[in-house]
DNA sequence: CGAATTTCAGCGTGACTGAGATTC
DNA sequence: CGAATCTCAGTCACGCTGAAATTC
């Protein structure tokens, strides 16, 4: 896939740039971001290949399954990934394809449609997620510390552009895994009621 | 685009997650940089828009530039940009049809074919990295020291997914914008010469 | 000969625009 | 009626496989 070349790219063109431009830390942000997403998805659809599933697919299911009756509206479940409904149209065919959701009318508002989860895809769902967690999604060498630190560090990103993120818990707190679960909104509300 | 949303839906489904598995920390780097590289790259395409360039696009036009005469092998452009022979192929295609790049014979292999720099491919380069230097490359209100300790961190992320990596300059070193440029490689190669 | 480089055809995913059907 | 929701048609970018042509 990746071929692979003796130093680090990334740092060398950063080099380069700066002796030619201002601003190289903003420039080395993004080249960073970019390439470490393109290397942590490959990994990730590597894992989860023997399931049939991309990534995307795999987010889908799993928000399904956090919900009550594993059922949400196909723009509610766009909203939540962040994609474009047209997009969540052929990502919900897919899986329906695959047999992991199933499309039901939804039982108020007749305009919308609900994904909902099936057996199989409850399935599949955990054992993905097994497979992910084992794996530890890629990342094994990666203390909880230090990774508490790159999501503290990229809500930081993420604020800059835009995104909506939580107020930064300050600068330290690497003692909790998992702060209190905070349930400023309902935790798994669904739409299947 | 991205429909906006009062809460973090990331620190969300994260504490959703936290609730039924382990390793939530590594789910939160996931879902970081995938959203981060997301919204980076939105900014960045809207940024380049005016120039009729992608980031993509942008990339290998600012490869090129640091080149002595302006000119890679495709090969070696896919190696640096890490993408497939084929992607390099359609991805000229489009700078070419655009006037920006020259698909010229390399003079010494002549199985191999050099995209060569145009006037006006320079001079889109030169305006587009002045937009993106003027915009921060969109993250404004982000500190060079802030911006170098995101790095960082992505360079531990990247080195865990087997990216090559330079060894981490230690954890704190927030005073130098710009190292030495430490040429332990010919820093602005060519294969035109 | 084998190996390297590029290109093409083709498949699949995914983001998007624009339009239409249905329902609130 | 307007607005929301979903779907479809079609375009485009891009990553990949497999195969071919050319050259080293």
């Amino acid at each position: 896939m990746a071929r692979d070349l003796p130093v680090d790219q990334l740092a060398l063109g950063q080099r380069q740039w700066a002796e030619h431009h201002a601003g190289a830390e903003h420039l080395g942000v993004v080249t960073s971001v970019v390439r470490a997403q393109q290397l942590l998805l490959a990994r990730l659809n590597a894992l989860l290949a023997p399931f049939d599933l991309s990534f995307a697919r795999y987010e889908a299911l799993s928000l399904l399954s956090f919900t009550r009756h594993g059922a949400l509206s196909l723009g509610t479940l766009g909203e939540r990934l962040m994609v474009h409904p047209t997009s969540i149209t052929s990502l919900i065919d897919g899986l329906e394809a695959q047999g992991l959701v199933a499309r039901v009318p939804h039982p108020q508002d007749r305009r919308r449609t609900l994904a909902q989860l099936t057996d199989a895809g409850r399935a599949c769902c955990r054992e993905a997620t097994q497979a992910l967690v084992d794996a530890r999604f890629g990342l094994e060498g990666l203390e909880p510390a230090e990774a508490e630190q790159v999501v503290r560090d990229l809500a930081r990103v993420r604020h800059e552009l835009g995104d909506h993120v939580d107020p930064t818990p300050t600068s330290q707190a690497p003692g909790s895994p998992n702060g209190a679960p905070a349930a400023h909104e309902a935790p798994a509300s669904d739409e299947a009621g």
